[in-house]
DNA sequence: GGGGTTAATATTGTTAACAATAATTTTATA
DNA sequence: TATAAAATTATTGTTAACAATATTAACCCC
């Protein structure tokens, strides 16, 4: 199992939550978990941190992030503003083969719905927002929102009790398509903002209660 | 001297361009030229490929990054992105506190200027912003901010001749501070827009020619 | 001398043992 | 029994030796 497997499998389990915030990660139960050595662990381990899903405390090891509110509410304003940018930009160049994907993905995320595949609803629905960003054609804010989305499922599953709410509505992404088809960037951003604020207005003050950490949750790959 | 302090040198080395792109960073040399063990080498070149200000090689090693005419526009468009949203979201609620505390980084910058100080002046110059994202207190997009800023001076130096185009011009930076007095952030960030501007319209085409590496430039605290 | 093969060197990557620190348990004593 | 000191164990951090790979130099043959 190489270290890039390793860091998404770690990774994973951190957004999902079967790794609560405040999980101690110690190096030679997780390194004996995967079967690699303990400096393969190191390395993925400075990534997690390096990407804010964990926190280090010099000799003292590192632990799943507890992101705070603020940072919660930081990240989603972090978003507007850089899928804004998308969205103007997009909007003065999309051609109609790619307005055409984009219903594409939409049409499968619909499927997904309706035949209650929750979870593979989710990954398409950050798909729709990452091909955006991508068709925007700006590498440094597509890594910015991928980092973003990469943080969100965390600062929200500590301060929202359901992930179900945080899934985008459909009928949201359908409308910036079509914004998007009429070259109206403003609209289509407008659109993006109240779409993000719908998950934004449910983060609640006080974090959820923390299970007891487990390290063989690890090997469910269903959250729950 | 610690792993932060050789980070620290070898990162300004790399925006200074004393460290040219392409520079071949090796793991001993430096060792011995900082006088630190090879791990904490490993360590800092790691964090230097994150901020992609160095280029990884399995087995080749890394080497000073060089930044395509594209990375250096993403650059300045997310910037754009960024501020502005800074900007709208300071202009609401700026206090006359800190207007004063903006004038008087401004008025440190404008003597620098008049005494030829121009190393402070870009220091100073760089304050000006990072101030701002730090008053807006979204604490995703100063880093992100932080992180452009970093970025940028290598990026310029690699397609632009001279630095002190580089500079950001005095009155620009004080009439965004009028603007956001006004509480007009439509205002000020539309100045900063076109701040922007004048840097990233002297981004060229080719890049510059390479100077022979030197390690011992890193010798050099000013850059020339 | 040029092209290509092999050997020598240099450089990066990995590992296991050791050191340093923190957390836990045991023990001693009031 | 409660508290604090001491000893034990667990965990992270560092190092130097080794392995693997890439680069350079030497060599040979045509």
């Amino acid at each position: 199992m190489s270290e890039d497997d390793v860091l998404r499998m770690i990774e994973q389990a951190v957004i999902d939550h079967r790794l609560p915030p405040g999980t101690k990660l110690k190096e030679v139960e997780l390194a004996h978990f995967f079967g690699v050595k303990r400096g393969t662990i190191r390395k993925v381990l400075t990534r997690l941190v390096y990407s804010r899903l964990a926190v280090q405390q010099p000799n003292k090891g590192v632990t799943v992030a507890k992101p705070s509110v603020k940072e919660a509410l930081d990240l989603f304003s972090a978003r507007r503003a850089i899928e804004r940018s998308i969205l103007e930009s997009l909007a003065t160049k999309i051609t109609i083969k790619q307005i055409k994907q984009l219903r594409k993905v939409l049409d499968e995320e619909q499927c997904c719905y309706q035949s209650s595949d929750s979870q593979r609803a989710i990954v398409l629905s950050v798909k729709f927002h990452t091909v955006l960003a991508f068709m925007a054609g700006n590498e440094v804010m597509t890594e910015y929102l991928k980092d973003i989305i990469r943080r969100t499922p965390l600062v929200i599953l500590t301060h929202l009790g359901d992930m179900s709410q945080n899934l985008c509505r459909n009928q949201e992404h359908d409308a910036i398509v079509d914004a998007l088809e009429n070259g109206d960037g403003e609209k289509a951003s407008q659109i993006m903002s109240q779409h993000l604020s719908h998950i934004e207005n449910c983060i609640q003050e006080e974090p959820k209660s923390i299970k007891k950490p487990n390290l063989a949750a690890l090997l469910l790959k269903v959250p729950q």
